[in-house]
DNA sequence: AAGAATTTTTGGATCGTTCCAAAATAAATT
DNA sequence: AATTTATTTTGGAACGATCCAAAAATTCTT
């Protein structure tokens, strides 16, 4: 309508005031004398005014963007999902925005976000990692002075802060509640083994065993993606044991539901003899028939936790890095009844 | 390390050339000699430079921030996210980088994140609108020449292209195949009656019933909270009936899920005699047992459709509102079974 | 080899804001 | 009334890139 965007100058002149009193009242400085604030303020609303935060970040050396940088390996599942709308949430009532870009588990895709993420300054950057993300691959950042923190899955080696949750205390309480009911033959299922994490849930499960003074067994581990569709595959196989387990310790709670739809097609139903317990505690756990006994990670409540950590870093201006482990708690739903053997339903 | 970060001065010093030159190099013009392209792009890397945007997007008149902004109303859904996915695929490989905000239906927040957008100067806003949003409430962005495409739900009144699914083609041919499969008790349940989407899909229900010449029965329009647990309490409803429905068409998938819990705890087997069919076909539906019969929107090419339109819009330089609509189609499963009343099973 | 035509390079000026040092104004003190 | 002190306001000069018109270097003509 009016050529060209409205500037402080607009405003300055319409307000018969200096540019640079325009600005004072922009960051809400004390200096500015509340009459001429009011001015400016009501100048600016009726020219419909609208701050231009990349002259702003162009000026002030020491400030800084307030866009932070999101980068997530797999948007699509719920648990990331969640995890961004933590971050989102804190990082919006700072005043920040973010960048939220999906690799796909894509390590050329997730550089090439994140230089474009460096183009356009932002203030911090916190990623779960794509699969293959080396410390190499976060090196130019790091080095130049940006703040980032890695979230559930952590870069080895890297001089970045990491959260991650305390995965092995997790399987570990899962076991021990599995063995609390009366179960011996507990299975670990779903999950690839080349990653940290699974590595760290096995070893909670793993440690669960000893303790309860119950013999590994190589055939109770079985490995499958860990998707829906994965737990119906790694199900299946672990029922054609010569001795099958009465029991599951899933990967996670996707790989849980898939178990228990492999076992209803089996005609076992989950929660009745047989226990089924998942990881993460996503939003469908609670929902679900049976209703999931998982461990509850709230990746929500993670993503909130990362947000602070960055933004505390930005504030402080230096990175100091941390290695923040989240707590994790059972919680106990129906899938895994009343105990084995199954004891008397109640109506 | 070195004082400050690296500027197209110091690329141009250490190059041996004007700092005009290395802008010409950054924008790939023809007029620079290829030798000299080589050596300062040598020197680019060598000095770790990384491109200012803003300082660029602040110089241009014409040109943009290569920014856009994406909306969401609920990103813990996974429709949204998936419809997230599919805008950040198009968005990346057009080498814009995308703002995403979750507004989680508030219209407060979905304000301040728009306006915070605008002063980050973005290019284009997709948005899934919160409920309660207005025409009103986009008014000044796409005023000030902003392209905006609304996805999934449409605003009447705003100035801004849309696109949404065709939702009555949806819901009539969710019946149309129940009525072929012999049914003719079919209720329609969950989602919120005040929404624009709501009453779509029902208007394809009714006149799917119309063409079949079944009469309208009022009871069996069932609202609930558009979530799994509405359409649990939503079936157990419709089944307290004196005349039950024999199959349902829902309001979404999260809802038809629901359903079949509900059927279950009260001995039906969803699939066998019973009909649910589903909306949106999320990634959940395939691996459901029974696999869910839904009408298929897919929300990632929705999102890529959204994210063509902008881009295209925001390269045109004009906004020219257009109305899109996805068609839709029906993916038969499992959870309609062999038709009603049952046949034969098949182990 | 001189001029014309072409290719390549280049200094300001500029975008919209914030910073700084200094000026203008108002209030308080002698 | 003349200072001193405190409060407000204000013009440039940045920030890091792009644009423009014009200069410099190169190649082509005759």
């Amino acid at each position: 309508m009016t050529k060209g965007r409205v500037t402080v100058i607009d405003i300055a002149k319409a307000a018969g005031v200096s540019k640079s009193t325009v600005s004072l009242v922009l960051q809400g400085s004390p200096l500015v004398n509340e009459a001429t604030r009011a001015k400016v303020n009501v100048v600016m609303r009726e020219l419909g005014y609208v701050y231009n935060r990349g002259a702003a970040t162009l000026r002030q050396t020491t400030a800084k963007s307030r866009i932070i940088g999101m980068v997530v390996n797999d948007l699509t599942n719920g648990f990331f999902a969640e995890l961004a709308v933590g971050v989102d949430m804190v990082v919006q009532s700072a005043g920040f925005v973010q960048f939220l870009a999906n690799t796909a588990e894509n390590v050329d895709r997730q550089q090439e976000v994140i230089a474009s993420m460096r183009e356009h300054g932002i203030s911090g950057l916190i990623i779960s990692p794509a699969r293959a993300t080396t410390a190499l691959d976060l090196k130019a950042i790091t080095e130049a002075g940006i703040p980032v923190v890695t979230a559930v899955r952590n870069v080895p080696g890297a001089k970045c802060s990491s959260l991650v949750s305390d995965n092995a205390a997790g399987t570990l309480q899962a076991v021990s509640h599995l063995v609390s009911l009366g179960h011996r033959r507990i299975a670990f299922v779903g999950g690839y083994p080349d990653t940290m994490v699974f590595e760290e849930r096995l070893r909670g499960y793993m440690e669960g065993l000893k303790s309860a003074g119950i013999a590994r067994q190589e055939a109770y581990v079985i490995a499958s993606s860990a998707s829906r569709a994965g737990g119906v595959e790694a199900i299946s196989k672990a029922l054609k044991l010569s001795e099958p387990p009465t029991a599951t310790v899933c990967f996670n709670d996707a790989v849980a539901f898939g178990v228990c739809d492999g076992l209803r097609s089996q005609g076992i139903e989950p929660g009745r003899g047989f226990g089924v317990v998942g990881f993460d505690d996503v939003i469908e756990a609670k929902a679900a028939v049976p209703a999931l006994t998982t461990i509850s990670v709230d990746p929500q409540a993670m993503g909130r936790k990362a947000a602070q950590l960055l933004l505390r870093q930005i504030n402080a201006g230096k990175a100091e890095a941390e290695a923040v482990t989240t707590a994790v708690r059972l919680v106990v739903r129906e899938s895994c009844g009343q105990g084995f053997p199954a004891r008397a339903e109640t109506a």
